[in-house]
Formats: structure tokens, sequence, C-alpha cells
DNA sequence: ACTTGCCTTGACGTCGGCGGTAAGGCCTAG
DNA sequence: CTAGGCCTTACCGCCGACGTCAAGGCAAGT
């Protein structure tokens, strides 16, 4: 498979796998001309690279995740090194969480107190 | 006021205030020498400006924020321009809320899975 | 032979809110 | 006269995951 091939079927674009190999995610075989030459593993594997891009991975985190996938497990996450990824993200999303919700909290207030200072205007116009 | 004072007074940086005048947040008056200066009413917009920051805002959301405040209100954010950008973010907010709650579900759920597969291999291995 | 359509490397652009530094002007105290 | 402590404009750097050329090589159909 080329890169053209596997970045339709994965839904990204050359560039983007390209990427990938700069930053040691993906490391294809290379024809006799240097097109790069990917298996049929590797639209698994850049399958659970963009999951996890998704859910707000980096890329330095992502590489245990690959590493796990390679060494033949079922899923990307079940290794030590992944769990251990898993923790402190999972931590920071729930850090965030709070920040937001906070942020949130504090948005419906300012805007209920708008709406309120509003018609507190128009009773006393009327 | 200089803008050191100011600065200093704001908690921020005199490269920070000069950002600020430069995406049309403030507009102090010039000394012949062309020094900046400030009068004191400018330390409540700077504050505004950072706790909208702080609160997620970009800078052109900020600008209605200013002029309501500098339209002699007695918060930035009462004025209708001000209450439609609070709606907006706060739906961005809560549907980033959303996206990040999913988020973590998942987390949570691959990371039990990962503790559930290791317990299981443990026995297998006794 | 020519066109089309893949592929290659390399390098710069993007977004936002500043930080940092250079090169110089202004003002005051010693 | 000079040192220092403000101020000015101007421009590069940063972070991250790519997008977007540019310039050229390779393969295949007509």
């Amino acid at each position: 498979m080329l890169i053209g091939e596997l970045a339709e079927r994965a839904g990204t674009s050359a560039r983007t796998l390209r990427y990938y190999e700069e930053h040691g995610l993906v490391e294809p075989r290379r024809d006799r001309n240097g097109y790069r030459r990917y298996d049929e593993g590797e639209l698994r594997v850049v399958h659970e690279i963009r999951a996890l891009l998704a859910a707000g991975f980096g890329i330095d985190d992502i590489r245990p995740f690959v590493a796990c996938l390679r060494a033949g497990n079922a899923t990307g996450h079940v290794c030590p090194d992944s769990v251990a990824v898993l923790r402190r993200k999972l931590a920071e999303v729930e850090e965030y969480l709070g920040r937001l919700t906070a942020v949130r909290d504090q948005l419906q207030g300012q805007l209920a107190q708008a709406i309120e200072e509003r018609e507190t205007r128009c009773l006393k116009i009327r």
C-alpha cells in the first residue's frame, strides 16, 4: 500500500502520515524508487493515532500505544506505559473539566445577571 | 500613569498592554515625548480583559465588553453585544464540556478495561 | 514522446497571546 | 558628564499538528 492509499483509507492526508513518521509513530518500508510501502496493519495503527489525537493526546503520549499495538496486543492501551499515560491524561482531563465547569457557571451567572438587569430597566422605562 | 505602573498594578507586563492596544482594546493618550499616558479607569478595563481572557475568550470577543465598560456601565457584560458574545461563548463551552466528558468516560473505560485485563492475566499466571 | 498522476524532500505558513531582545530616546540624580 | 531607569518601535520565537507550495523523479497509458 502506498502513502496515498493509506491516507485515503485512514481518512487523512499523505502529509499527515509523513508527519507521523517524522515523529517516530510509523516506519514504512521503502520501495526501490524510494516510495513508502505500508502493510495492512498500519491502517489500525493510524486509526489508533487519530483516535488518541482526537481525545487530546499529544504525539509523544501516543508512542507507547503504538508500541503496544505493534507488540501484538489487541488494543494499544493494555501495556503498562500506555496505562501510565492514560492515568495522567485522565487526571488532566478531569482537572480541565473542573475549570471549564467553573467557567460555565460564571458565564451562566453573568448572563442571568445581564438579562435581569435589562428587565429591571424595561420596568423602569414603563 | 505610565505603562510600567499600570502593568504592575494590573499584575501584567508592559508588553501585554502594548499588545492590547495593538488590537484595539486600549487607547492611551500620548505625552509630548511619545510616552503612553493612562488614566485610572484603564485599570478596571485591563482587569476585565484579563478576566475574560482567563475565561477563554479571544481578543476579538472582548472588544464589546470594553466598549460597554467605557460607555459608563458598571460591568462590561450588560450591553447587547456583550450578551450576544456571552451566549455564544456559553454554548461553545457547553459543547466542549460535552465532548470532554465523553473523552473522560472513554478514558475511564479504557483504564478499567486495562486493569481488568491485567488482573485476568495475573490469575492465569498463578 | 507526451501527458497524467502518483511519489519524493524541503521549507515556510497557520493560530494566539504574548516573551524576549535589539537599538535607541528621554529624564533625573549624583 | 554620566549612569541608570524609565520609555519607544520593530521584529523573531514559541507551541503543535499539520496545510501548502515548489521543484523534481517515477510509472503507465495513448
